[in-house]
DNA sequence: CATGAATGAGTTTTCATTCAT
DNA sequence: TATGAATGAAAACTCATTCAT
């Protein structure tokens, strides 16, 4: 049996959110592999044992982590595009609130890029599958601009998604490791631009 | 007294290479974090020792490792690329070239995709300085598209440059993560017809 | 990061006493180079990694060890001085107290004559430092013998003090060397009566 | 069986005083824990192999550089001594030549006095056999000068050897760790006074 | 609920020595 | 004699997790 794997976990408590913006802030300060649990747990103001009433081990923090960020992440992105008509400002919403939802938060950004991509294989599956709620909504963009005929008939779905996905991704993850040194949403009409033509009939 | 100050690798010779090989095979296999240099020496059928005599430290083993491979991968498209005299099929070439490599080399495509971007960040860094000889070929064939009114002169090459790789980098890990169930290259029109579109005017 | 930076050893407890204690024990038994952390834990009744609680590392244990116990070392030599009145009884006390503490904790004799001195030399002076109140208390006796007009004021009184703790020291050696087969406090007289003509008048 | 042991070693030659003088060198320069004999074979200007075919191991080069230096150490000291016809003047030229032979090889003095005595006890015990020499020699003056009725016949000549060789070693050690910033000869003549008045009646 | 002292498994690297040439 | 490439044993230290209080 793996260690910690009969503990329940309370999901819920101030203390539960302490930890998880104590660990954003350590990861980011410090880098993945020099943020124990220790240093997380002091930061956050609670005792090492602490931690494990809220998260059953280190790599639930990490996943929960990424689940409580990416779904608000996700859950504004899908709220704004309800409102939104034209498929070509969905798209140029999407990209920008990507772009500036991580632009306003550089410590986040750093632990989504860089971080938390330096986990093993299993963590990294595991925050995959957080990621998918992100990936359907692109595809349902792409989707619905095939429907609405302005996206080409003939596009590989998948393909399509990866493609919007990968550029977004690595145009922040460039922006980070340069340090933000400039503004990142301001790309956001370039990348639209580009990714409005390659869907596009 | 600094770590291996005064010891001198050597950067050649048949066990270097044996080790190298070794080091992708056991990476592939065994994930970064349980790939133990005792683990790749039996691999490569040398004492763990021997490892120092061509290798600074472990880190060492895998920057060197990414640049064999990477340099060879380069050099490939580059040789490939001066054959070519159509722009579309300079950018279905890299396309295809990166992408056939890659499903060549499964072991190869799980170390480079998936276990090598587990290191910590400064292993990462010197990684990306390995890269930047493929980002310079990318960006070469982007200005050389524009430069022949095939690509719009309004492109932000950087952020050009950044689908192109992170597109590709995109599809290529989704392969692997899907444990290459399906033909990588065969994705390679695909991809090529919507960057195509995208950077043209 | 430096080793040990955001670590606080613990410099009391009772477990703090225990691992000083096998240390001396471990090290007299299986001499310095034979004497791992791991030992030291085992007969301390503590696991390896408790030890880091209360040490910074390997060398801290050893010049804890030293200074603990020569901190009572010179403690109790000096108690005792203080009570004597001629310059005489005192440069005999502070003889035989160093013959007789050492006479009384075989083990300790062995680690400070023998073993300790392996150490490098960044340790060597660390301990030297601790030393360093013993060797004052030697001047502070010769001094007062001068002042007294018992011994002779042409004396150089650090070469005076050498050739006190270097008789000393040397007796002590050649007797744990000689595997402490005979009194070493019952050679305080004939080192007294040697060392009492050389400084007096 | 121990490594080596059956080797036999070839006790001289040039490559023989090559190597120890190296050793020295090596030794003083880097430190006894930083003495490799890849390095000793570096500066003495021949293969790390070579070593073995003038030495059975590394102790034995230590070992052998100790007994050479040591040797004619003693003998020139015994030389001398043939020639001097008092007591007092004999104990005054042990002492100085012990000190001038050490002041004139600063390298050789740090060996001796601190970096050989980082050694295991082994090492140490073989050392103090070529010690003995020199102590046997400290005891025939020490003999002498109660059979000239110049010493006090209730010498124990054990602990006066102890304390003769005790003080002159303490003195050497201390200008060494002073880091030889004084005259040590210098201190001969109030070295001499005091043990002369030790030994005496 | 909360604490924090204690646990102990796990890995890179060095370097004396060998031996085929 | 001489070489130097290859060997492989050996140990300090970290940190996620537990559990008695």
């Amino acid at each position: 049996m793996v260690k910690g794997e009969n503990r329940v976990a309370k999901r819920r408590g101030q203390k539960y959110e302490q930890i998880i913006e104590a660990a954003v802030k350590v990861i980011a300060q410090n880098g993945y592999h020099h943020s124990q649990v220790s240093k997380i747990a002091k930061e956050a103001g609670v005792a090492d044992g602490t931690i494990y009433l809220y998260f059953k081990n280190k790599e639930d923090i990490l996943v929960s982590l990424f689940q409580e960020k990416m779904g608000r992440f996700i859950q504004k992105i899908e709220d704004e595009l309800a409102g939104e008509t034209s498929i070509e400002e969905k798209l140029l919403l999407l990209i920008s609130m990507h772009l500036q939802q991580l632009e306003d938060n550089h410590a986040l950004a750093i632990v989504t890029q860089l971080e938390l991509r330096q986990s093993n294989i299993e963590l990294r599956n595991r925050i995959n599958e957080v990621l998918k709620g992100y990936l359907k909504l692109i595809d349902t963009v792409i989707l619905l601009g095939i429907k609405e005929g302005i996206f080409s008939e003939e596009l590989d779905v998948r393909i399509a998604r990866q493609m919007v996905f990968g550029t977004i991704d690595e145009v922040v993850t460039n922006w980070v490791m340069k340090e933000h040194r400039y503004s990142l949403v301001a790309l956001a009409p370039s990348v639209h631009k580009m990714l409005l033509k390659a869907l596009s009939k």
